[in-house]
Parts: C-alpha cells; structure tokens; sequence
DNA sequence: ACCAAAACGTCGGCCAGCCGACGGACAGTC
DNA sequence: GACTGTCCGTCGGCTGGCCGACGTTTTGGT
C-alpha cells in the first residue's frame, strides 16, 4: 500500500537541517496570500515551485461543473506546478515562491537540492496513480474507508475507547478528494455511524472504535 | 490542453547528441526481455530507471479483475518505477536499465542529467493528470474522442479523403488506457462507424474523414 | 490447410451513484 | 433576537456503462 495525496508530508528527517535552512530556501521570495488567492491555473504560463509556511492551499482540478481536489497543502509542504492544475489559498496564507527557470538555474548550481526535488515530485506521481486506482477501482465505500483508516494511522489520537480522528475537511471537501458527491459521503457516514464504525464526536472529530471495521471496507465486495 | 499517456515521445531534440551517446546512458546495462516477462510489480523492492531501445512495454495497475493501461513505452522512451506499478513487455524487448542508487550517484556526480530526468519525471505527472481528468470528468465517449484526436494529430497522415490513422492497439487495450470494457470500446467505434465519423481501413488502421467530428465528441453534452 | 486461440460485435439485465430538491442545524453579524 | 450564509441529512428518479453471454471473424502456429 502507499500513501493517499492529501495526507502526506515531504520527508524533512532526510533533510540535514544545514541544508533546509541556508541552501534550499536560498532564492526563494516570501508572499502572503488572502484567503481565496488563486495562485495558478492550468492555464497561467509559467510554472513555479513553492513551500507553505503557514495556511493551507488547495490544489484541484476543475471539469464541467464539477471539482476534484488533488491535495490540500500545509506548512512544510513543498508542490510544483509543473501539472496543469488549480492551486487556491482556502485560508490566508504565506508561503516560499520561486519560479522554475531560476529554479532550474539553482538546480544546476547546488547539486544538493536536486534529492529532494525528485522526492517531491516523486510523492506527487504516487498521489496521483493513488488517486487513479481510487477512481478506477474502487467503489466509493472503500475510498471513503481508506481515507478514513489512513487518517487514523496518521492523526489519530488513542482513546479509551477507540481512535479519535481530528477532521478538518467539510464533507465537500472530503467528496472532491474522493471524486464523489457530498452526498454520497453524507450518507455514507450516518450509515456507518447507526451500524457503529463511528461515533461523531465534536463537529470536526470523528471516533472510531476499532479500525479494523474500516479496513474490512477498504476492499470492493468480500 | 496537454498530453495524453500513451502518445508523448520524450523530447529528444532537446538532448545534445553527445549527452544522448556519452554520458546519458553511462552505467546503464543491456537487458533482453522476452516477451510476457513482468520487469516490475507494485511489490518489488527497489526501483529503477530504463530507456527502451526496442520493443514494446505495457504499463499498468491491476485491480480486482481489472487492468488499466497507464502507458505503453517504445523505442526512445524513458520511464523510471518510483511509482508502484506493474511494467511488462508485451513483445520481446531489449531496454536499457539501472537501479535507482546508482542512478542517484550519476545524478549527484552529473547534473547535466537533472534536467532530463525532471522532464521526464514531469511527463510522467501530466500523464497521470490527464488520466484522472478523464476518469473524474469524462464520459467513455469523449475520452474515446479525445484519445483517437490525439493519435491523429500525432500519427496520423494526410489523406485524399481524410487522415490515416494507424492503430496498433487492441480494442482491449484501449478499453484499459481509458479506463472502460472493450464492449463500450466496440459499439462506440462501430457506432461511428455507421454515423461517417470513421472508416475502418484495415484492421490496424482508421481513416477520420473529418477531426472536427471527433473534437466536438470531446465534450461531454453540448 | 487446418485448428486453436485471440480478437471482435451485439444484446439485455442490472445497479452504483449522480443529480435535483428541500428542510433542518449551526455559526456569525448587525 | 431576527437575518444570512454555510453546512448537513435524506429521499427518489434516472442513467451510464459494467457484466455475462454467445456467436462470428481474424490471426498465427505447425
């Protein structure tokens, strides 16, 4: 298994703190955005890359009436835009920019930086083909599990009785990243909650007793 | 607009013929692959980086009683497995190979490759993208659409009564790249058929008599 | 020329899930 | 407290296209 888009963090442990520090932001320029700031669509000319330093991007993908969300970025993320994608601040944000010629003129210069470039850029290849075997695959019902089981691994909290798993997505948000309607995951959910795979604990906390009821509906129809 | 999967030529005009003899494919080893030989699955441990010299390879993702084709490679194709999926030679291949390791030293010891490598890398990323937009956005007709537009504007020869279209995949194998049955890949052909937009030449081959027919087939209802 | 295997054409049943619609529950804000 | 905007719950109708099935055509091997 590897990992979901929206749920994972570049690897800065492999990143010697000299290096994060002095050479990688070197170039960069700080920018503070509104909330709401389209920062790129796939039609603007020239691509960029850019670390968040505090807010939270969301980059999407737009179809006729009709948007999925490939990734919602937070401090420490790194993204490029190297993909004809949308990429909106859904809160006020500051990040590092830099545009790719004069990344690219950096690349060449300080060989140290290019490990962590296909790093990037890797996890974003995985995100995608992850996001393709969702939508190829599986049935909703399993994608909404194996977001549900991978946000627990991560951010869930052990409790007494159960898991508790901080969800900071609308369920808007959570359909767009699974390509499916808020509908769909609404049901879903208060269908879980009355069979007892969750119990809703605040407004943007979810319970879950046992991950195991979950995993088994990671896959198709066993 | 941007590139489909299993149409794109990595850009070779960009490469100096002596980097492309010298030092690109230095470390590289010669391998002979018959035909059926699985190179790579989700499961295998280490990655690698290859360039086809001749040959044909499939690559996809298997899921539960279902393949979907994210790509064939030909000669002068390069494609690295950072992403877990399967790469099978369809027919008996020879291909050039190095694991990621000591493409990683090359790297460090060699910029002048970063720059391809990220090309590559990129290619790789739209490709998935536009994937994902047809399987979110799309419906099997337009996608049809949109792939057989594309084989004519790449491959395809001008002719007394339309564009030559040559077309060597299976229905099959179309049906995978698109993420559909070969039943829905049959009808709509053969529905064309009947409607004028296509002409079956031989069975390798299509005559389009008209790319505007196809195009207005991209959208979904208009 | 023959036969097996692969590829193609077509049909109908069936269902996941999209879509529109509408009402209720929560904030904030004045 | 009323006013407004955003979010959530639920229902039913409608449909794209998957699936199984079966017959026909093409290919390739010996």
């Amino acid at each position: 298994m590897h990992a979901h888009p929206h749920l994972s963090r570049p690897d800065f442990s492999t990143l010697a703190p000299a290096e994060a520090a002095a050479g990688l932001l070197d170039g960069f320029t700080l920018r503070e955005l509104p909330k709401g700031y389209l920062l790129s669509t796939p039609a603007s000319p020239h691509n960029q890359v850019l670390m968040v330093r505090s807010g939270r991007l969301r980059v999407y993908l737009a179809g006729d009436n009709r948007e999925l969300n490939l990734s919602f970025l937070e401090a420490g993320d790194i993204y490029t835009t190297h993909t004809p994608t949308y990429v909106e601040a859904v809160v006020s944000t500051s990040l590092w920019l830099i545009d790719t010629p004069a990344f690219a003129r950096k690349l060449a210069t300080d060989p140290s930086v290019t490990p962590v470039m296909m790093r990037v850029m890797g996890r974003l290849l995985s995100n995608a083909v992850g996001l393709i075997e969702d939508l190829a695959f599986r049935e909703v019902p399993a994608r909404l599990a194996r977001f549900l089981w991978q946000l627990a691994e991560r951010r869930g909290l052990r409790q007494e009785h159960g898991w508790l798993v901080p969800l900071d997505f609308s369920m808007q948000d959570i359909a767009s990243l699974l390509g499916t309607t808020r509908q769909s995951i609404s049901s879903l959910i208060n269908q879980w909650e009355r069979e007892g795979v969750l119990l809703r604990q605040s407004r943007r906390s979810l319970l879950v007793p046992s991950l195991d009821a979950l995993k088994t509906r990671c896959s198709p129809l066993p």
